[in-house]
DNA sequence: TTTT
DNA sequence: TTTT
């Protein structure tokens, strides 16, 4: 039930450890940014180029909780998902505006490499500070309403992943 | 010669009529707007839903030529690209990101629809206010540099599309 | 869940009317034939080129249904699906092997060209010879098995489309 | 320059080691087997369940010399290429068909998993049997013509890559 | 700002 | 067998 496509197909690094958080309901969500690099050859000079591109990446429900848990800064990934652009207030009360490619239940995740590309499986949890996992609520820096939307659809009603990058 | 894969697939209808620029080497840039739309139905309630997706897509060269002539407001389009964030100054100084879809040599570009989707086929050319189409050096608001860039990875060296348009 | 990703997607022109039938357990199957068209020139001569190749796509499921009642000969399509091999039994006795792309629950169809693209929406139903369109047991000219199958994976146990066509 | 979208993308493991030969203009043609696996649980049992699924890819060009020398036999790969069904003649003079994954100018290739996925970089060159790589035209066992066809659509004017594999 |  |  759709009128257009709207896919966005990445393979790629993970920037650093995944970030999760739980939204009011339970479900999880779980933010990576990942690096693709293209290199080709300068036509004039014939000098090798390299130009790295960052990308976005939020998990919503099942694959949310897989990928906190399976991926590493470094792993090596391939995601399906759709682009969505979001706004945000900045600190001077102007709009911003972040474009993050959603990976949600009609989306893929498929961590590359085979053995070896996340030492061996199931990354050790990271100390949260104390946090309980399943009751995230005070993890949430600002106040959260209840998401007024079902699940093919997630409107971005979640904490910004890192209010310092600034995309 | 690449290290990962950098794809967006998009199926929408173009929100305006396509601006088309010139860069200095004569190189046609063409942007529009591009619309994809979800439509589902809420899992609580069962009522319909809607959410439309706006995409900035710029296409460069060739593709850019063929965009600018044969598009027009409302068009059903096929585009296939890559994502690429790039970073200017908003008027407060401060640095804003924008990410569009770029699509270029290794780009695809299909008009959807067959007849009738573009009223018979290649619109009348827009008045340009007198300019010439091909030494459109003073279309540009900003001074530009000469491209240090070569083919397969432009940088986005060119001129802002629309200020305005805050994303 | 899987390993590996099995993806195809196509845009192109449908062959003829779309043939539905329905499994024991009331699931429809639609067969359709997709005509993708590339056009360039030849490097040599610079003569205009043109090879058009031709796709068994099949549809399962409530995409059946749609596909069934909406497409017909001539419309344009979107498909996203994923590559199967089935085996089957030539007239001699010897293996053949047939590659179709299969359209589930995972995969998506969607019509193209707005209106105008399927003379203004749904067909007539066909003449299916007096046969129930639910109860299409007769249709089946091969004994069936009670499907061992669960939803994702459908394994081709349907009969073929068309025996006449050799691929 | 094109009507219609012919893409696969397939994520898999190489099947056996990689079999290249050249055209008698030069080109090399590389054939491989791939495998994706699709694994789900069965609704009605819950019971874990496994479909391998193995493409027949063929990349001509530089990605033949490429895949040529570094997949190996497991090897995981991201190939992005179109569909093409070619005809040949079984021993029983009738018509087969087979459908091929084709990666040429157009389509992308990329070795995963990146240190270790080929045990350090290139493989030793298989032993020949003393033919000249650079010389092919005596490993052709069935005479060809001289290629009437322009780069971007190969049709197939090469020996079939394993007459035993009956797909 | 598009489309159904 | 489609379409431009």
């Amino acid at each position: 039930m759709a009128r257009g496509v709207n896919k966005v197909i990445l393979i790629g690094n993970v920037g650093g450890d995944p970030e999760t958080r739980y939204l009011p309901n339970g479900n999880a969500v779980t933010n990576i940014t990942l690096a693709t690099t293209d290199s080709w050859k300068d036509k004039q000079t014939g000098q090798p180029q390299e130009r790295t591109e960052w990308h976005r990446v939020v998990f919503f429900g099942k694959l949310a909780e897989i990928a906190g848990q399976y991926l590493n800064k470094g792993s090596q990934v391939y995601v399906e998902g759709r682009l969505q652009t979001r706004k945000w207030q900045g600190q001077d009360g102007q709009d911003r505006y972040t474009t993050e490619i959603v990976v949600d239940q009609g989306g893929v995740m498929q961590m590359l490499g085979g053995r070896g590309n996340n030492e061996g499986g199931q990354r050790a949890p990271r100390d949260n500070g104390g946090y309980q996992q399943q009751a995230p609520q005070q993890q949430q820096q600002r106040p959260q309403q209840a998401p007024q939307q079902s699940a093919p659809q997630p409107q971005a009603d979640y904490d910004s992943f890192d209010d310092d990058i600034p995309f």
